[in-house]
DNA sequence: TTCGTAACCGAACAGGTTGTTCGGAATCGG
DNA sequence: CCGATTCCGAACAACCTGTTCGGTTACGAA
């Protein structure tokens, strides 16, 4: 591990505290001074360690890890990253309902859909699609159709599971996609 | 007209105020006393006719009425709403850049996302297909995809036309949404 | 174990924002 | 023209932020 344990252990306390803390008020309505109340740590401390309550936010974004492209398979199957993401986002449900849903404040949310716009283009880059306009604009319909579905569950507005959430996915978007590739 | 005059002069100062200051600030940057400033209005005044920024945000909803179902023409033609929302949106660019944004704090692009969500839940039933989890699921992947788009335009991401954002839109979604309903 | 150092505490502070109050002035509609 | 409504604006308490600083505590290296 590095550095001090105080400094380690300082720093999980408040970013629990703020992951805790959005479950119960929303992030708009935490305030640095509710933060360091739960964390029971001095305020000078906490300005020694985050310059903002949205610096704290976004430090949490390293656990969200799983956003992060696995390395691309075999070309088989498009939008290979959909299922293990959203399984890896039922386990972490807490974490992740506090950060990416609609009363975890757009940052978080803005971060990880341009993590996955990225995702998305290079696997219809590699799979044979030409770079245009128009492929930009397909990739931007498919990164809000799978954010759309993670913030309805993470929202509560449904309760399907992964694979129903994958397969929906799958069902709205590869028709239009499949028809910009070329055979395979 | 109803009311005072006083009245809708305050209520519309208040108003343009606030979209001129989202322009320049984003939502989050703009304070009540900046408000008030802006409109040349009196801070009690200000209170008198609404409670919140937001509230004040919220009330330019009814300008957005575009965003309302037209009525549903002839069956021939799925998602009839979106050219001429498109459309309507690049005339009334700077309101909309203000409020749908990303720097326009989401409550807005909330609503819209709920009245477009109804909107194409309706047509896809007309269209005869049935009322299930699924289908629920494929319209939030659908809202999701028009979003994304319209939160690109307005964030400056792109320089499409309404109509290409349309076709974008169509080819997009529109073979996965025939593939649940029946043979016409 | 010892010891120097780094981290923490917490109170206090200035600056800014919010939402309310109230008497007096200005403006409206009839 | 006049009564009623609205607006003004200053003042206020309450809250939040971000910083400072002297004193205390905990760490880890030797």
């Amino acid at each position: 591990m590095s550095g001090d344990r105080r400094v380690r252990r300082t720093r999980r306390m408040i970013r629990e505290a703020l992951v805790a803390l959005i479950l119960e008020k929303g992030y708009e309505a935490v305030t640095v001074t509710d933060l360091i109340a739960r964390a029971d740590v001095g305020r000078s401390t906490f300005y020694a360690h985050f310059t903002d309550k949205q610096d704290v936010l976004l430090s949490n974004l390293d656990e969200l890890a799983f956003l992060r492209p696995a390395p691309a398979g075999g070309p088989g199957r498009l939008f290979a990253f959909s299922l293990p993401m959203l399984e890896h986002v039922r386990e972490q449900e807490r974490l992740v309902r506090a950060l990416l849903g609609r009363r975890g404040g757009g940052p978080v949310h803005a971060h990880g859909e341009r993590l996955i716009a990225d995702l998305v283009r290079d696997e219809l880059l590699a799979a044979g699609a030409r770079a245009s306009a128009a492929l930009d604009l397909l990739v931007v319909c498919v990164v809000g159709a799978f954010m759309g579905l993670l913030r309805a569950w993470v929202d509560g507005e449904t309760t399907a599971s992964p694979a129903e959430l994958d397969a929906a996915f799958r069902a709205a978007v590869e028709p239009g996609v499949r028809a910009v590739l070329p055979r395979p």
